[in-house]
DNA sequence: CAATTATTTTAATCTGGATTAAAATAATCC
DNA sequence: GGATTATTTTAATCCAGATTAAAATAATTG
C-alpha cells in the first residue's frame, strides 16, 4: 500500500488549495473568486478541486478551520509560554501576525461566515466564539495580575480581533511590509493595553 | 413640475434601499445576499430595485461611496471641531460609530471592493486611500504637538481603521450593544495612542 | 376627473460559474 | 512491464439569481 505516501501527497495538495483559496478569497473577494481563479493559483483546471472537496461551500468552511485553528494554535502557544497576561496577549499577536505573513498564511478573513451550510456556520460561529472568550480571558487575568490596565474586556478583545483580521485587506505578501508588520504591529496592539504601572517604569 | 418633492421622495427610497444593502451585506455577507433579500427588507419585490440602480453591481458601489461618505464626514467634522490631534482622533472615532449605530447607519463593509467594475473599483480605492492618508495626517499632527505617543502612523492607522471597520461584524444593532460602543469603544482606540505625557495627568 | 408621470409587479429570459460524467494521464505497486 | 490506483482533464449539464419586458398600480398634476 502507498497509503502513507499517498496520504502525505494528498494531504499537501489540499494544503495548497487551501492556501491558494485563502489567498484569492483575501485578494478578490468571495463572490469575485470563482473556482477556476483558485485551481489557475495551483496550474490546475477548475474540476480537479472536486477530487479534494465536494464544493465551493466546503472550500470556504475549510479555509476557516484553518483560519480558525491557526489562531487557536497561536493564542495556545502564547498561553504555554507567557507568564503574565501582557506577556501572552503580545506573544499571541506574534505568533497569530507570523501565521498570517509567514509560511502557513494566508489566512483567510472570514467575511462569508453567513454562506456556510447552517451546520458548517455553527462549528466556524462556535469556534470563533471560544476563541474571543480565550482571549477576553486572558485580558482578565492580564488585569488581575496588573500586567493591563483594568478595561472593558469583550469590547478590547473585539478592538484587536478587528485590526488582526483586518491585516489581509491591506498587507498583500510585500515582504517589506510584512517584516515592518511583525515587529511593530504587535506593539501598536499592546500599547492600547498596557496600564501606567508598566508605562512608568517603560 | 413635480420635481421637487419628486426627487425627494425618489432619494428617500433610494437611501433606504442603500441601507437595508448595507444591513444585508454585513449580515449575510455579499454573496449572500439576492437582489430578493434586499427588497425584502423593503417590503419590495426585487425588480423594483432596478428602478433605482442599474444592476447589483452599482449596488454595491454605491454602498461603497456612501460608506466613504460618511467616514470622510466623520474624520472633516473632527477636524473642524477639534483641538489637538488626540482630541481630533477622539471626536472622529465618536462621529464615526455614531454613524455606525444610529439612524444614518448601518454602513457597509467594504469586503467585495475587487468585485466592482474597475472604473468603481479605482475610484472607491481612491477615496479609501485618502481616508486613511486623511487620518494619517491627524496622526503625525497629534504626534508633533505631543498629544500622541511618537507611532508608525502607517500601521497604527490601519490597525484602528481595522478595529472600526470589523465592528458590524460583531455589532448586529442591539441597543445595549451600541451605547456601550460608543461610550467605550472610542476610549478603547484613544488609549493605544495615548502618550505618556498625557496619561501622567490622568 | 382625465391625463400624465412615477413606481412596482408579474412573468419571462439569460447567464456565468458551479457541478457532474466520462475519459485521459500519471503515479505506484507487485 | 502490466495492473491497479490516484489525479487531472475535457466536454457537457444545470441552476440560482440577475436581469429585462411588458403590464399594472399608485401618485401627481392641471
Amino acid at each position: 500500500m502507498a497509503s502513507k505516501a499517498k496520504e502525505t501527497r494528498f494531504q499537501l495538495q489540499k494544503g495548497r488549495m487551501l492556501r491558494a483559496a485563502a489567498q484569492c478569497f483575501n485578494q478578490k473577494g468571495y463572490s469575485g473568486t470563482s473556482l477556476r481563479d483558485v485551481a489557475a493559483v495551483l496550474g490546475l483546471t477548475d474540476p480537479a478541486l472536486y477530487y479534494y472537496v465536494r464544493n465551493k461551500e466546503e472550500l470556504v468552511y475549510l479555509c476557516y478551520l484553518r483560519a480558525a485553528a491557526l489562531g487557536h494554535e497561536a493564542l495556545e502557544r502564547a498561553k504555554d509560554e507567557g507568564s503574565n497576561g501582557m506577556d501572552i496577549a503580545l506573544r499571541y499577536f506574534r505568533h497569530h501576525i507570523e501565521m498570517m505573513v509567514g509560511e502557513r498564511g494566508p489566512i483567510a478573513i472570514m467575511s462569508e461566515i453567513p454562506s456556510l451550510k447552517p451546520d458548517h456556520r455553527n462549528e466556524v460561529l462556535a469556534l470563533s466564539r471560544r476563541h474571543s472568550l480565550n482571549f477576553e480571558a486572558v485580558l482578565e487575568a492580564g488585569i488581575l495580575d496588573g500586567s493591563l490596565e483594568d478595561c472593558n474586556v469583550r469590547m478590547t478583545g473585539n478592538a484587536i480581533m478587528g485590526s488582526i483580521n483586518w491585516i489581509p485587506k491591506w498587507y498583500h505578501g510585500d515582504p517589506s511590509m510584512g517584516r515592518q508588520l511583525l515587529e511593530e504591529f504587535p506593539q501598536i496592539l499592546a500599547r492600547g493595553l498596557q496600564c501606567s504601572v508598566s508605562l512608568a517604569d517603560a
